[in-house]
DNA sequence: AGCCAGGCTCTCG
DNA sequence: CGAGAGCATGGC
């Protein structure tokens, strides 16, 4: 099957979907040429699919090709899917009005012009993310991520590529420790991420009805599980539910853009970044979107000086 | 060599 | 509670 997918308002393809190779390739979720490969599930089937993409950031046309498949249900889902890697449904003009109102925000429109946030899959796809993400640098974070994927998810054949199928939660259910440990997780990320999988086999964490739940729900229902921390349920939300009003103060790099941009290269506190974001109501989950890639477009330049 | 990476848990005072 | 150690690896 083959179709069109409208976009409303500037989507920045490039940009968008940078995140998938910035710190290294990701398996399943694949950038060759201007293609981006994926495998969709739907129920127990596997459906590889490839979204192209043409046209400028202004009038881009995104065509989703799912090669064997017919069925309309399949293809909605998998629609769903591309609106949320594509991050189609942010309304990126809103944004922009909003952001000429502050001095950071306003000149990083034009740069970044069309730059979406690309949206998790799937909860366990973002939860393992997640967890290999803490504390360690993201290029290493990539690499354990991508390794999960080929040792547990399925490769397919896409055309003359291959993408994998990132694992289903019953496979990571079973995953023994000692072969995460060879993956080079730490025993208590091993834990974590078996453990968060199994619940998800059993149905005890249903993180799909999360996308019912207000923030505060959802944060308590993930921070109470071992291993996920205020840090990985506030970008839980943000970028796998695509919550507007949600800011990880806590992250890193984070507070790193906030005191580039805000803090005049000082430092700022959790609290005192909070509150700045809060006045910025659903726009936050934008705005911080758009600092983190301003931090990495000026550090470009900055090289590029030196 | 040693510290830091887009954290989290556990222990101790 | 708040502070601090420990976790495992890679890059600089």
């Amino acid at each position: 099957m083959n179709t069109t997918l409208a976009v409303d308002g500037p989507l920045d393809v490039r940009a968008t979907l940078a995140r998938y190779h910035l710190w290294g390739e990701d398996p399943a979720n694949r950038l060759v040429g201007d293609a981006f490969l994926r495998v969709a599930r739907f129920g127990e089937r596997l459906v590889p699919y490839a979204v192209e993409w043409n046209g400028g950031v202004e009038d881009v046309r995104l065509r989703l090709r799912i090669p064997g498949v017919r069925s309309t249900p399949v293809a909605e889902a998998v629609l769903g899917e591309v609106r949320r890697i594509f991050g189609l449904d942010f309304d990126l003009p809103g944004f922009y009005r909003f952001a000429k109102g502050d001095p950071a925000l306003a000149g990083l429109v034009e740069p970044l012009y069309g730059l979406r946030p690309s949206l998790a899959a799937s909860g366990l796809e973002m939860l393992v993310g997640a967890i290999t993400a803490q504390q360690v640098n993201l290029a290493f974070a990539v690499s354990l991520r991508a390794s999960v994927v080929r040792r547990y998810g399925r490769p397919l054949a896409l055309g003359d590529q291959t993408v994998y199928a990132f694992p289903d939660a019953a496979t990571l259910g079973r995953a023994r420790l000692r072969d995460l440990r060879a993956l080079k997780f730490s025993t208590r990320k091993a834990e974590y991420i078996r453990d968060v999988a199994r619940a998800v086999a059993a149905g005890t964490l249903d993180l799909t009805g999360l996308a019912a739940r207000p923030n505060a729900d959802v944060v308590d229902t993930l921070i109470a599980r071992r291993g996920l921390g205020r840090w990985t349920a506030e970008w839980f939300l943000a970028r796998c539910l695509g919550r507007g009003d949600v800011c990880p103060a806590g992250d890193l790099a984070v507070r790193k853009a906030f005191g580039h941009y805000y803090g005049r290269g000082r430092g700022l506190g959790d609290a005192a970044i909070r509150r700045r974001a809060r006045r910025w109501g659903a726009q936050q989950n934008l705005a911080v979107h758009y600092l983190l890639a301003g931090m990495r477009i000026g550090r470009v330049a900055t090289a590029r000086e030196t």
